[in-house]
DNA sequence: GGAATATAATTGACATGTCAATCATTTCCG
DNA sequence: CGGAAATGATTGACATGTCAATTATATTCC
């Protein structure tokens, strides 16, 4: 029979879940106001920046970058309407469309990535001796494996 | 002047950070699944469970919990619809609002309570030796350090 | 061939979050 | 006192997220 957790280790699950969030919060905004980005417009364009030929079927997309297909399909529309991306019929199968990187979505995707990496480095690399950051390895690979069990 | 992540570092931050994402979607599904109540409404409840006549003034919930005001606002009018609290005038200043803890809140939480913390249990503490909970606790004083900064 | 099923993606309804604007009351101070 | 500023809270507009239903096409298999 699972006992349940003690008050310091709640204490420490709170600390540790709130830090993170906070963290993840910071982040966004920072990207937010260097690049007019949010975190889901990086992780599309960092993953059709890197594709083949910039462009990807709009459920590989979703895999790679990890979201439901409902959830990627109104986001890309809201990318769409800025101009970030555009939608093109697959040729091969008529169901599928291909998701393609704009000029203007790749120039956005060029001028945040930089700004995006140095607030990584500032925040989680540069916040935390080696140790810690191999200890953070360490913890996300035992918290995943949990996660999948 | 600021070096990049390297590729090293990059990995380890997308690791954690999506880990401790995904860590936080399993808690919140448990919670909605085993009590019908998300995470806010939950840190709403506790909040108002421990407080002095399970009532608590609009602004000092907010501070309590950390939230924005509008958004506890937004959130409480969803709450009071579903009837787990309600809110009163401030006698001593009309413009406050005072929120009570509902009969049918305080029941909700008591179901909620002990299920969510076997989960934390489950998906956190279990998942980590004593060592790894210590570097989590290290962890999130380290990082909170730097945002504070 | 053609009905049943599977797959790709979008849509609509609604929950949640942020920001700026608004409204009412209280407090400050000349 | 009484107008200006501060405070408490709500509201509206909109971005984002989930879930279930829908639409359209492709595949399977008798």
């Amino acid at each position: 029979m699972t006992q349940l957790p003690t008050r310091e280790e709640l204490r420490i699950w709170r600390d540790f879940i709130e830090t993170t969030d906070a963290l993840r919060a910071e982040l966004a905004a920072r990207l937010q106001h260097d690049s007019a980005l949010s975190t889901g417009d990086y992780a599309v364009l960092l993953a059709l920046t890197e594709a083949e030929g910039r462009r990807l079927r709009s459920s590989e997309l979703a895999a790679v970058i990890g979201w439901e297909r409902s959830r990627l399909s109104h986001h890309l529309g809201r990318m769409d309407k800025r101009g970030l991306i555009r939608r093109e019929n697959c040729t091969n199968d008529n169901r599928g469309a291909e998701i393609l990187l704009t000029e203007e979505g790749a120039s956005a995707f060029g001028r945040a990535t930089v700004p995006h990496l140095r607030a990584i480095r500032d925040l989680f690399v540069d916040a935390l001796t080696p140790d810690q950051i191999a200890a953070a390895g360490d913890l996300a690979e035992a918290l995943r494996g949990r996660l999948n069990r």
